[in-house]
DNA sequence: TTCTGTGAATTGTTTCACAGCC
DNA sequence: GGCTGTGAAACAATTCACAGAA
């Protein structure tokens, strides 16, 4: 469920602040949802509440990351290491959800041996030795759009079987691997509309 | 719509392969949906398809893009240039569709003054007097999630309607004003947790 | 009494399937 | 004949409202 994560981060909010049982209510204002979704969507992981009590947030927390595949930590490599890239190898936000960069890669021999984060920018054409020598599950695309498909087509033939997509553009890949995308201004022209509707309908 | 902006990059790349016709098939696969759910969504802007035929695509082009407002350039106020901000302000993504990025501010004084993208980083106190100069509507959060809601609070304040938020946070602001939230570790937080779904079910 | 867990009702979205136009 | 535009059907998500546990 894609709401999970956000579920997360609230309750790592709360314990941080000291609270260690929460109702749904509490939680669902946390999070930006409402109380009877919230209690919905915790009920296909089980039963972790207590009638007329609330939750135990770390406890919560806890059953949450694991149904998510949070307590382990995921190798994940970046490819494309322009201005995007650069920005997503320091995210913090990866490493502290169990998130490890493993490697940069570039095809533009200009950027190798630059170190970004801590780790070294490497050929494009490493990467299948990397996805075995460590394992790696996830992919990052943050190329161009010209490059995606090819970079995407090369990852799936490593094996990798999740990709993330920042490039805007659609990609196709078997039916195994799990494709998101985000559009980073995908979410700028929504508001533009939702700007436009309110201009046009003042004038109407 | 929330997936008219991919409409139209669908109709952008097919434009620039030459493309003067296509039917609800050939846009559908451009932009990775069903064909029947295209047409609806299509349907609700107007007739702009001719039954037989197809679509015009220049013309259908335009009428998205006046629809969703991107005709118009949108002045647009980035705060915080930290990792994130950078790479924003340096996205050609917004400048393609439309919106023109009018300033940078930071908090820290250590900023100001730096150059990203051609634009100048200024004191996050000079917002009120930009988005007056500049009439923005839309303004983008980069900032970490402490700050976050104190620079929605001074956004609204000083006249902004629409917030794009990158900030792990949930932001309380007025109904009037439109929130949209980007959060790139939460699609990868998904991703892991498909993945934890396969390998829990092949030991199963 | 409080607050969870969950059937039932509602609302929204996607797909089907075909009438109508080119 | 081919393809759009659109009711109707199927499906999915959300919300309501309350029984039942603590």
């Amino acid at each position: 469920m894609a709401r999970l994560p956000v579920y997360l981060r609230a309750l790592t909010t709360l314990s941080e602040a000291g609270t260690t049982v929460c109702s749904s209510e509490d939680l669902a204002a946390a999070a930006g949802v409402n109380s009877a979704k919230l209690r919905k969507d915790l009920s296909y992981l089980g039963s972790y509440g207590t009638r007329g009590v609330g939750y135990d947030v770390d406890y919560l927390r806890y059953q949450i990351a694991r149904e998510m595949g949070a307590t382990r930590d995921w190798p994940v490599v970046i490819v494309g290491i322009g201005n995007l890239g650069h920005a997503l190898a320091n995210y913090s936000g990866f490493r502290s959800r169990g998130f490890r960069v493993v490697a940069l890669l570039d095809a533009d021999g200009q950027r190798h041996g630059e170190v970004v984060a801590g780790v070294v920018v490497r050929p494009f054409r490493d990467l299948r030795a990397i996805v075995r020598e460590h394992g790696v599950a996830i992919g990052v695309i943050a190329t161009p759009a010209a490059s995606a498909q090819d970079v995407a087509d090369q990852m799936v033939d490593a094996g990798i079987t999740s990709i993330l997509n920042f490039a805007p553009t659609v990609l196709n890949v078997g039916d195994h691997v799990a494709v998101s995308k985000v559009d980073l201004s995908k979410e700028l022209q929504v508001l533009a509309y939702h700007e436009q509707r309110k201009a046009t309908q003042e004038t109407a």
